[in-house]
DNA sequence: TGCGCTATATAACGCGATGTTATGAAGCTG
DNA sequence: CAGCTTCATAACATCGCGTTATATAGCGCA
């Protein structure tokens, strides 16, 4: 026999609720309605739902069984309704977020974390990727978000670009490097030591080239390459390693990982870090509640950086990687 | 947010069988009855609850989600209906069920342990009346079926009853007794041992000084009343008490309790075992199917005390009660 | 690339379930 | 027994949902 949920949600009020009127004003029908209806139910059940002639309308046995039910339906019912509205407030879903390696590794994963400890319902789905790939999965729908040094003016029109970091970069080591104990770093001396290569096609590799030419190198050893970031801070932990990292990386892991920059003056990249994403598209809402929290988290930390570097301004101190227009 | 929860019902089918058009055929629904309602809930929910333009219908992790709520009410929905189903059949429910003790615990008891065997859901609320209070109950609806011995010109218009039995007696004794070595049995010996009251306002006690009134007994020693059938078949296993027992109860449990039944011709009482119910008042099928399962064991019970008989008299033995009718 | 197939969306319409208010009947309670 | 409360019934309106017919849009295949 074949009820409908509908019928048993409204038993299932009755009988909660001890009564015809009180079940009919919990569900904001009217009584007679109710009525009706649990006639129609009782009469399709062929049974009796309620003993008969008792004023204190008393479920039998069947009628209870079925309340029963009614009532697992409608907790299903609620349940249903909740995950819908912590969905449409972002508070569930599922967020594709991909970006630059070292990057996601040294800055966003922290904010990923703290989002999670906030959102436990949001899944995080994270891959790596560079902005020509990362384009494709989000113009295909693949992808909710992209974060990756662009050029902002190189952004097609189908895609929302927000910077929230400059892209600069600086040249990392470990805290006991012999090259940190000097006052002055001559440019010719970093090149005896060898240096880790981030991926052949990364960005970090084109920035680690350029760099390196613009300070008049010819040549320079590659001593690793092809690591993901905590490969990279354990070469440069063990070793006296050099290699090019984001500076935002090196500001927040750095104290952790015993990595320290070099005082010395590179120049950096004409692109900023940002998040992309396809316009015009409306994206989920835990997408969209996690963009929010990934943007407030970089413009704090971009005050942060800048706090800390007019703090070690005033203090005149020299042990933090020197600003291209200081 | 409160969500239909039939149109939970119908995305569950709709995601369970991979497609619009499937799921409305297992609902036998049109497939544009299921669209437009699957829109709009779509629209209410204010998310898209598939992926737009796949073909392969496939549902978002919100459509999943909320598909889950559906499947576990649908699930909810169905076992309503398979719970009434059971019901109507008999299957389960309560069945409310009174008797004299000595019967019930002696004959009905095992009867209703085979019921349980085949309807585990069936709930047996058993109580020990007589005649009186078994119909007073009865007729204020708080009992279904009562069990008890009555003249059957002596019952109400209003009540049903079905003779199963008829109301012999026997007396009974341990196996190994005195008195059942013995060829033939002198009415006057059996006063010589003790007897087992029934309780004072039961008919089995009214039975016993009648029976012993027509032996010729002016006085006979009660050395025990009081009890259950289980603690008489103690006291008769342990002593070489006399009782007066349903020739039903002494066949059935006889063996196992090691009691045994004299061969001493009494009267019997003009009563007959049977089930009475309200007339009119139309039965839980519960209690249906258990009456019509009582009335005919008791019928197969009769046949196998009537073979059981002619056998014992095709054979000349004698080791059996004699029958007053014989 | 274009064609055909099939699955889904839309349109138009009828009916039945369910909502309403008004009112009657039946239990409980003092 | 009277009065109150609660449930059942009546009459009617409306909206959801069922139908069939048809347009549209992906997908597979040549």
């Amino acid at each position: 026999m074949k009820l409908d949920a509908r019928h048993l949600e409204l038993l299932a009020a009755v009988v909660e609720h001890g009564g015809l009127t009180e079940g009919a004003a919990a569900l904001g029908k009217s009584q007679p309605s109710v009525s009706r209806t649990l006639g129609a139910l009782e009469a399709r059940v062929g049974q009796p739902l309620f003993v008969p002639g008792r004023r204190p309308l008393q479920p039998t046995d069947l009628g209870r069984s079925l309340a029963e039910q009614g009532a697992a339906i409608l907790r299903a019912s609620r349940a249903a309704g909740d995950t819908v509205d912590r969905y449409r407030h972002g508070r569930s879903g599922e967020v594709r977020i991909g970006g630059t390696p070292f990057f996601m590794d040294g800055v966003v994963s922290g904010m990923i974390a703290e989002f999670q400890m906030q959102n436990p319902d949001v899944r995080i789905r994270q891959s790596y990727d560079y902005a020509p790939d990362l384009m494709r999965q989000i113009a295909e729908g693949t992808l909710d978000l992209g974060i990756c040094p662009v050029r902002p003016d190189t952004v097609p029109e189908s895609f929302a670009f927000t910077p929230i970091l400059a892209g600069r970069n600086v040249v990392a080591c470990r805290k006991g490097h012999p090259l940190l104990t000097r006052r002055g770093v001559l440019t010719e001396e970093i090149f005896r030591y060898p240096w880790i290569a981030p991926p052949a096609d990364s960005p970090l590799y084109a920035d680690l080239k350029l760099t390196l030419a613009a300070l008049g190198a010819q040549d320079f050893k590659i001593g690793f390459s092809g690591g993901t970031l905590a490969s990279v801070f354990a070469i440069l932990n063990g070793s006296d390693a050099l290699t090019v990292l984001p500076y935002s990386v090196v500001f927040l892991t750095g104290r952790r990982n015993d990595i320290a920059s070099l005082r010395i003056r590179i120049n950096h990249p004409d692109r900023d870090l940002g998040l992309l994403r396809r316009r015009g598209a409306d994206p989920s809402p835990a997408t969209d509640r996690f963009r929010q929290f990934i943007e407030t988290r970089f413009r704090q930390l971009s005050q942060v950086i800048l706090h800390s570097e007019q703090i070690a301004l005033w203090r005149g101190a020299d042990d933090r990687p020197q600003r291209d227009r200081a």
